[in-house]
DNA sequence: TGTAGCATGTAAGCCGTTACATGATTGA
DNA sequence: TCAATCATGTAACGGCTTACATGCTACA
């Protein structure tokens, strides 16, 4: 009969949660923040970046199953932040997610869904919807240039490197190819009506 | 002072909902069901394929917002069966959101990831995943293959088979540099270790 | 006779988002 | 002194999923 508060059931984290474990497990000890920026630096490439406020939810949560531990410490100045680093079951845990068999890779790309609907559009806005891809793509390229240099040749990031160095390769594959299907799509849409 | 329940307020579709005014764009009265069927065949390579009770759901949704039209049809037998038809606000609707900027491109990809965190699995893991990727690939290949020959050369249909040859393109390039960084992730975890 | 496909939904719940709120610190 | 950044959360909500429930029809 204690009148302690039940402890919490364990349950295994979100996608997201092991996302911030497999962060944790590079050996640091970061905080909500820190976590936030890295992921916005790193995974949103490849995997998804997870809002600041689901960021501190799922901390939260992966401190009450025991895959984080929590502390608060004074970093400069007077102000205290908490700041967390993977447990052991954490690290298990993490380790037994990555083996398991991968879910299907996802895709949602816009100048495909509007190409498929091609006929809903007419050319000018399919170059605009292009043309914003387009800047989106090579802005995260350039981000992804900065990150690969940041890393440098350190045994340490090589993981990381080779996916930036994959993420490179693959949103300029995306440029090509929508190039290519932008212009099918509209030299179907418009035969031998080329500009003046 | 009327006692009727007041109409439901036109809410724009979510993307979901805009999918399946797009798939109607094409003009045919088609049911739930079918509906669901044709994005597994058609969107979910580029874009995501709702599940069949988010179809009915939004389906809902759109006839009250006066987006699509509802009826009643039996079609063989007793059965009766709902149909829904693109209505003219619509069609608007759908073409407005597609002309829209569109949001950046979603990319989730397991092995990236785990190359990434690939300190945390050992090379066997990672080869495990890596052909559970390619077998993934492949079937999707085989399926977009399939869909493109259905299409034929059907100038109604020239968008649809540009987006999966697209698609073909897609795939297969992601084949490749999967197996292009499974080698060197491997290879980094085992230099010189190379099978007998 | 039973299984697979056709067909339509309801219920519950998670995941993640945006919007909101707060306050300290740093540098222009 | 003002804006940006650091830092931590709460509240409300929406979208989408899985699991459940139901029943007909065709075919082997």
């Amino acid at each position: 009969m204690s009148a302690e508060p039940a402890p919490a059931p364990p349950q295994l984290p979100t996608a997201t949660g092991y996302a911030l474990l497999g962060l944790l497990s590079f050996g640091r000890e970061l905080s909500g923040y820190e976590l936030k920026q890295w992921a916005d630096g790193s995974l949103r490439f490849f995997w998804s970046a997870p809002a600041m406020s689901q960021v501190y939810r799922e901390l939260e949560r992966l401190a009450e199953s025991g895959f984080v531990e929590q502390r608060s410490v004074v970093r400069d100045g007077t102000r205290s932040t908490k700041v967390y680093r993977l447990a052991p079951a954490g690290d298990a845990a993490v380790r037994a997610w990555l083996a398991e068999i991968p879910e299907p890779p996802v895709l949602k790309h816009p100048i495909a869904l509007r190409v498929f609907f091609g006929h809903l559009l007419d050319p000018a806005d399919l170059r605009r919807a292009v043309e914003a891809h387009r800047n989106w793509c090579e802005q995260v390229l350039h981000d992804l240039n900065t990150v690969r240099d940041d890393l440098g040749d350190d045994p340490a990031w090589r993981n990381a490197a080779l996916v930036a160095e994959w993420g490179m390769e693959y949103y300029h594959g995306d440029l090509e190819a929508v190039a290519r299907v932008e212009q099918a799509a509209i030299d179907e849409a418009a035969p031998g009506a080329s500009p003046a």
